[in-house]
DNA sequence: AAAATTGATCGTTTTATTTGATCAGGTTTA
DNA sequence: TAAACCTGATCAAATAAAACGATCAATTTT
């Protein structure tokens, strides 16, 4: 049994499909095969249930499958731990980071990052909390850049910051005269809400506190951009609700709509994570360090109440 | 990296030696050399320092040797898996098993064990507490049989049964009319021990009160074998304590000397130990059934007080 | 000083892996 | 229904890797 026999399996496991497989492990599909085969003549059990379209893991299979990525996993922190003892910080690194928070935070740590960090190749993607908890399973993704608590076992968590929600709202809304605005005061009607699959509409939803079935508005918009809220929210279809390092960036014209929430304010937690089984910790933990270094300067509140991205309730803090 | 290179690094961490390493690896000392430099390559590291005699582990190959032990394990655990989902019991199982245990519990056990279990190739070495829990780290042994609890984090306990300790007390010692004995009237100087490095003899002295040093009698001799101190005890030279196990295997004529303890009778714990990586855990399983099986009927005890194998004080249960 | 031991080095042999071409069994498409 | 397509298995040939035996240089032991 060898290493490279089991990413084989893995890659198969993956992708349920021996060409592919093949393709993404860099050899030719003959080769895969049967350096599969040998594993399981070697273990005298069938792996996969070539038979069913797309390929199945058989009972064993699963355990198998659940075992050499262990092994596989064990045997790339070697180079981690060559790497930590060396101090190196370098190499391939997988970010992924969601729609709502990938803008206005990169621009703050990333020249620094690469900078203070050169041998890193680091590559971002735009990914959904769901696609980044998947591929961090999956080991397609090295860390990520979300919204908190997931509450997901295989997952880890390191907190950033706390950034809190701030409403914005046109001159024509019910809420424009207020200075400050509150929680009670929200209605989920009339609160304009990012699509489907992006944990901040959770997180809107968990703050307001009017969670019946959301059909009494006259039009049902649910748009994929901040910008596009604020668009619409000034064209009066509504208010919104922003994350603050949003607002630094909106011109001035448009500060006048913001809003902040009296007394605790609503803030969602922003975490580094990770898969459980912390490979590339070295590099993650230089990542904390550059957004920790950077953001202290930026948000800067006590106080707050951090609202779930799951469909929850929220909890005190 | 193959797990063949890794298994050859053990190799030489363990014997400090290429030559001895590569011998028991089965391949020739060159082809050991070269793995382990193509690793060493690979990782652009030195593991070892073989300028020292014998040779030494770097700083970081201390940490590479750790991960690889994890490595290895995992991988070898996978047969294990593939055993487990079959239902197949067998395969080598080397068990280490203490001196004043193994004469007596073994023919209870054995042959069942291999009647039931005829796939089983069991390796049965006589070893002290320490060597077996040195094997059991280094990976020499599977499993072990010894007095517990031997507080060590990196080995998991299973208890088996309690073995009481009985006194042999000949004719003219200054207890020998007493029909049972109390732990108060034990006198470590006229107790005879086993030699150094039996657990048992730790255990013993944990029962006397009077730990003292112990140079007060006139001769001290230490013997091998629990036979041996019968034989000098009957010669007036001292009494005894053998395990319940013993007890049924003497002749008639030696029955009398015997004496139970009064009341709660202090005991051993034995202990079916493995390595907390629990390789061959199917088999460790039908090892403690097959014994839990035959050993129900011949000890049956209740209120026992465990005695520490360990040079410390005894636990009240 | 001689002998023994140790790990490295070097061709050579042996073994293992990978490849490209091809095949057989399916399913989908025309 | 036949052709096209996709999939994984198979095979001989090429390539790569591992292992070996012999030997060397450096130490240590005798």
């Amino acid at each position: 049994m060898t290493i490279t026999q089991l990413k084989y399996v893995l890659a198969v496991a993956e992708y349920k499909n021996f060409t592919q497989a093949a393709e993404h492990s860099y050899v030719t599909q003959p080769t895969l095969s049967m350096q599969i085969q040998k594993l399981e003549d070697e273990l005298d059990v069938t792996i996969f249930n070539r038979k069913k379209k797309p390929i199945e893991l058989t009972t064993i299979g699963e355990k198998i499958i659940r075992q050499a990525r262990l092994i596989v996993d064990e045997s790339n922190r070697i180079t981690d731990i060559v790497d930590q003892q060396k101090g190196f910080i370098g190499g391939e690194f997988k970010l992924g980071i969601i729609p709502t928070i990938l803008p206005t935070l990169l621009p703050y740590f990333l020249k620094n990052f690469l900078k203070k960090y050169p041998k890193v190749k680091l590559m971002i993607e735009e990914l959904t909390t769901e696609e980044i908890i998947k591929k961090l399973n999956d080991g397609h993704l090295d860390a990520g850049i979300a919204a908190t608590p997931l509450e997901n076992e295989a997952i880890k968590e390191r907190p950033l910051y706390y950034e809190p929600f701030v409403a914005f709202v046109s001159d024509d809304h019910r809420l424009s005269a207020k200075e400050y605005i509150s929680e009670d005061e929200l209605d989920i009607d009339d609160v304009l809400l990012l699509e489907e699959g992006h944990c901040f509409t959770n997180s809107v939803i968990n703050i307001c506190k009017n969670k019946n079935m959301m059909d009494h508005r006259q039009f049902q918009l649910e748009s994929g951009s901040i910008d596009t809220l604020i668009k619409l929210s000034k064209e009066g279809l509504g208010m919104t609700l922003i994350p603050y390092l949003h607002t630094l960036e909106l011109p001035e014209q448009d500060q006048q709509f913001l809003k902040q929430f009296e007394n605790t304010v609503p803030a969602r937690e922003v975490s580094l994570i990770y898969h459980k089984s912390q490979l590339k910790m070295q590099l993650i933990e230089a990542l904390k360090n550059s957004i920790d270094a950077v953001i202290r300067g930026a948000i800067t509140f006590q106080d707050v109440k951090i609202i779930s991205p799951l469909n929850k309730k929220s909890v005190e803090v």
